[in-house]
DNA sequence: ATTAATTTTCAATAAGTTTTGAAAATTCAA
DNA sequence: TTGAATTTTCAAAACTTATTGAAAATTAAT
């Protein structure tokens, strides 16, 4: 397979399985072909290379900004600004995993915490199974919860080496 | 708070965690009622509760019980069919983890690793990038694969007595 | 200060996804 | 069998989300 051949594949599969985790197609494409440029590249680059309008070039480089994926790049002499992106796989599933926890898990176990606390009588059964069930979330959520909060401040290789020796 | 505004606010909830997550709004509120309610429900009770249509109770539990969450119940005497979900948390999550793999992860590292055999010049900076991403990339996943599938295999209170040695 | 280059915004529109509801298919009791 | 109850299907409509593109704002060189 020929690079060109090989880069289309890549940034359309990486859209596609961004759509699975919560980003949107462009968003993902965008950052795939960052992550396979060895140099930063600008808007226009990115217009022309996906065939996208400016305009979505600029909110979708700003939301992968946000997401602490993406930089803005000030290239000496230059007027335009150029974009690169983090290449350290660790480091990006780390910071995807910061974000989304940040976003999705505290808030829901936050909320899970209040609805526990439901007033009424435990000896009826909808009362019952809807403080079980919750509970049983709650706790679930809260393992889950920590067990990322080490994984994000571990280093790659500590956590790989150890990982690797916990499943067996 | 009362079991009804507890029971909307979970549904409610659940439903707009399920769309991060790639689960449309619809099926994860179904889910959500599913797991609070003590007893098998029918489509009836389902579209009565949350005020969705007879074709889109159909659709949407015809794909939990695609994922594995939810089984038809059949009561006897009955004439229709009822709907209950897993309520073991543990094996939910283990089950969503089991399905997304299959779904997603598994044909990601398989292209990926099609796309590393790309012919080029490795001194080439585009392609050097280009190989050394998807590289790190699959090499990334698969990592996460073991670990997926041992965690998969295992059972909850297993996995729970490690993971909190493991996590200090 | 003026102007040209560049980036940002956002209303309009396009594209994609979900939902409805009624007709068709299926199931089961009599 | 027949027919009433129930489930399934799917085209059309409603809703949601993403994209465009041109105007406004910003930036930086002269």
């Amino acid at each position: 397979m020929k690079l060109t051949e090989a880069k289309a594949q890549f940034i359309s599969s990486w859209g596609a399985f961004g759509t699975h985790w919560g980003i949107n197609r462009t968003m993902a494409q965008i950052h795939a072909l960052l992550l396979i440029s060895p140099d930063p590249i600008t808007q226009d680059d990115i217009m022309e290379q996906l065939n996208i309008s400016r305009g979505n070039v600029n909110m979708n480089t700003r939301d992968l900004i946000d997401w602490g994926l993406v930089d803005r790049v000030l290239i000496p002499g230059e007027r335009k600004e150029f974009f690169s992106a983090e290449k350290d796989i660790w480091k990006v599933a780390t910071q995807i995993i910061k974000e989304r926890k940040k976003r999705e898990l505290d808030p829901m176990l936050k909320l899970l915490t209040q609805l526990e606390k439901i007033d009424g009588d435990k000896k009826d059964a909808a009362t019952k199974q809807f403080i079980d069930t919750v509970a049983g979330i709650r706790k679930f959520g809260g393992q889950a919860d920590k067990m990322l909060d080490v994984m994000i401040k571990a280093d790659e290789s500590w956590f790989l080496g150890n990982i690797l020796k916990f499943f067996k």
